[in-house]
DNA sequence: CATGAATGAGGGTTCATTCAT
DNA sequence: AATGAATGAACCCTCATTCAT
C-alpha cells in the first residue's frame, strides 16, 4: 500500500498547499512565515523549496490552483431552462453562498494577498457578469419584469459575498422575493 | 508665520497618520515597515516612537482616530422628513458611496488589519441597521411599499460597499430604482 | 531664599550626579540610558548635556569627584601615635567598612564601568599601600610582631571589601583578634 | 575526518559559548552586542538565535554551564587526612587561586551580569564554608590552634578573590604563614 | 535654564532562502 | 526526499546626542 514516489511528491505538494492556505488565512500573507507553514505541515522550510520556488510562488500557487473561479462558472452556466427564474435564481444563489463558505480561507487569502487584487476582481467581474446573462435572458423571454439587470446582478452578488465576509448569515430566498416580489 | 511647538507636533503626528494610512493601505499592515512609513513622511524611524508607542499602536490610533463610523452615523441620522423616500435614499446612499470613497485606503487597513475585524463588523452592522431604520419608517408612513427591509438595507449596503471595493462604479439611482420601481 | 544663579546650577549638577549614581548602581553603566537618569531626577535627556559633555564624561566625573580614595587616604595616615596598634587597626578597619557601605552604590559603578578598572585597581592599590605602612611602622616600633606586612595589609583590605561585596557582615575585632592573637 | 552534523553542532555551541565568554568578560554583558559575539566566532548574528533563545539566555547558559562550583567543591572536600594542615591548606588554597585563573573570563561575567548576583553569593557562601570546615576539623584534632574558623575562612578565601581580582598576584604560602605562623 | 523635536547609528531578533549532508 | 546549519537582509525599536525654541 506504498506509494509511488510520484504519488507521494504529490502528495506532498497538496498537503504543503493545504497548510499554506490555512496559515495564511489565518495570519495574513505577510503576517505568515515560511517556517509557520512548514510547521503546520510537520515539515521543514527548506523541504517548501523543492516544491515550491518561493513563498511568493507559493501564494501565486495557491490563488490560481485552489482558485474557485470554473466552478462558479460551471455553477452559473448549467442549463436551468424549464424551471422558474426565481426557483432558480434562489437556489443559483444559495450554491454561491456555499461556495464562499467551503472557500473562506482562500477569501480570506484574496483579502490579504496584495498582489491578488487582480485577481479578485476578475472573480467578481466575472461572477457579475454571469449572473446577469442570466437574468437578462430571463428578461428577454417574458419571465422576469424588464429591470437593470446589470445592477441587480451586482447587487445580488454583493449581498452574498458582504454576508459571507462579516460573518451573518443570509436568508437567500428573502433576497430574492425582495428584488422580484410575487414574480411567478 | 512660524508654528509654535505645540502646532508643529500636532501638524507632525497627523501627517505621520496621514503617511501611515498611505502606506499601510498600498502594502498592507503586515507587509508595511516602519521605515516605509518614515519615508513617506520625509522622516527618521525613530521619530515615529515620538508619537506613538509601536507600529501596532500607530494601527490602532489609525482605525480609532480615523474611523469614519461618526460621519456615518451623522449622515444618515439627519432629519429627512418632508422629502420623497427615495429621493432621500438615493441622496444618502450617494453619500455614503462617496463617504467610502474619500476612505478608501481606511478601508483597505480595515480589511488588512487582522484586529480590525470586529470594528468591521460593528461598522458594518450599524450601516445596516441604520439604513434598515429609515425604511422602516418609511414604509410605517406608508411611503415605501411593505418589504423585507432588514434585507433590503443589507443589500444596498453590500452593493456600495463591494463597488467601492471592486473599483466599478455605482449609479445609485439606478440602484434604488431597482429595489423601489416606480415609486413616487 | 531663592538660591543665585551659580548655586542654581551647582545644585542641579550635584542632583544629576546623585541620579546617575543611583541609576548606574542599579542598572549598571551600559545598562542604563541616559533618558533613565535623567528620568530619576525628574529633568529631559537634553539637560544632561548642559552639565556633562556625554554620558562618558559623566561617568568619569562620578568616578574622580566621588572617589573616596581621598577619605582613605585621610583616614589611614591621621596620626595614630600613642595608642594600642591593635585597637587602631580595629577602628581604622572599621572605618574603611563604613566607609565602603556608604559608598556602596559607587563601588558597584567601579564595577560595573569596564573604563573603571584603572580606577579601581589604584584605589586598592593604595589602600593595600597605606595599611602596609601602618603595619610595617608598627612593627619597626615593636609593637607587633615581625610579619609579612605586605600580605597582612591584602588579606585584611581583601576581608573587608569582599565582606561588602557579598553583603554579609564582618565582625572586624575578630578579624584583627585572628591575625593578631592576644597581642598587647 | 569530517564531522557528523550531530558533532558539528555540539561544537559550534561550544565555540559560540567560549566567543560569548571573550566578549562578555572584555565588555561586559550589556556592553557587548550578539554581532560582536557573532564577529569574534567568525559566524553571522543569526546564528546565534539557533543555538541558544537569546542573548539571555546565552548569559544563563554561560552561567549555568560553565560555573565552576562543582570543581571547587571537589577541590575542598577531597580527603586531605594524614597530611599536616598548612600544606593541605597552602595546597588547597593555590588550587583554588588557579581556578580562578582559569575562570578569569567567568568571574568577570558573573561580576557584569545582574541577575548573577545570586549565583556569585551562593558561590562565595560554598566556597567559605569548605574552607571552614576543613580549619574546624583540623583545629578538632589538635593540629592547629584554636581560632576563628568562620572568620579565618573568610579572610582566605577573600584575599585569595580579590588578589585574582586586582591582578596582581598573590603568595599563598605566605598567606598561610600570616594565619598560622611556624605550626607544625 | 530647560524643553522636546529630530536624527543616525545601532540594538536584539526574525525571516526567506541556500546547500551540504 | 528531507534535514538543519548557515547566511544576509530586513525587521521593530532604543539610544546617545543635537539644537531650535
Amino acid at each position: 500500500m506504498t506509494k509511488t514516489r510520484r504519488e507521494q511528491a504529490e502528495w506532498r505538494r497538496e498537503q504543503l498547499l493545504d497548510a499554506a492556505l490555512k496559515v495564511f488565512a489565518a495570519k495574513g500573507v505577510d503576517g505568515a512565515s515560511v517556517k509557520d507553514i512548514a510547521e503546520a505541515a510537520g515539515v521543514t522550510p527548506g523541504l517548501l523549496y523543492r516544491y515550491f520556488e518561493s513563498k511568493e510562488a507559493l501564494v501565486a500557487t495557491l490563488l490560481s490552483e485552489r482558485g474557485f473561479l470554473p466552478r462558479l462558472r460551471e455553477l452559473l452556466t448549467a442549463d436551468h431552462r424549464g424551471r422558474p427564474a426565481v426557483a432558480v435564481l434562489t437556489e443559483l444563489l444559495g450554491a454561491f453562498d456555499a461556495l464562499l463558505a467551503d472557500n473562506a480561507d482562500l477569501m480570506a487569502v484574496f483579502f490579504s494577498a496584495t498582489q491578488a487584487r487582480a485577481a479578485l476582481a476578475e472573480l467578481v467581474g466575472e461572477g457579475q457578469r454571469l449572473i446577469g446573462d442570466f437574468l437578462a435572458a430571463r428578461v428577454a423571454e417574458g419571465e422576469l419584469r424588464p429591470h437593470d439587470t446589470a445592477t441587480a446582478a451586482r447587487t445580488l452578488f454583493a449581498a452574498v459575498a458582504v454576508s459571507r465576509r462579516t460573518g451573518s448569515p443570509l436568508d437567500v430566498a428573502r433576497l430574492v422575493e425582495l428584488l422580484f416580489p410575487h414574480e411567478r
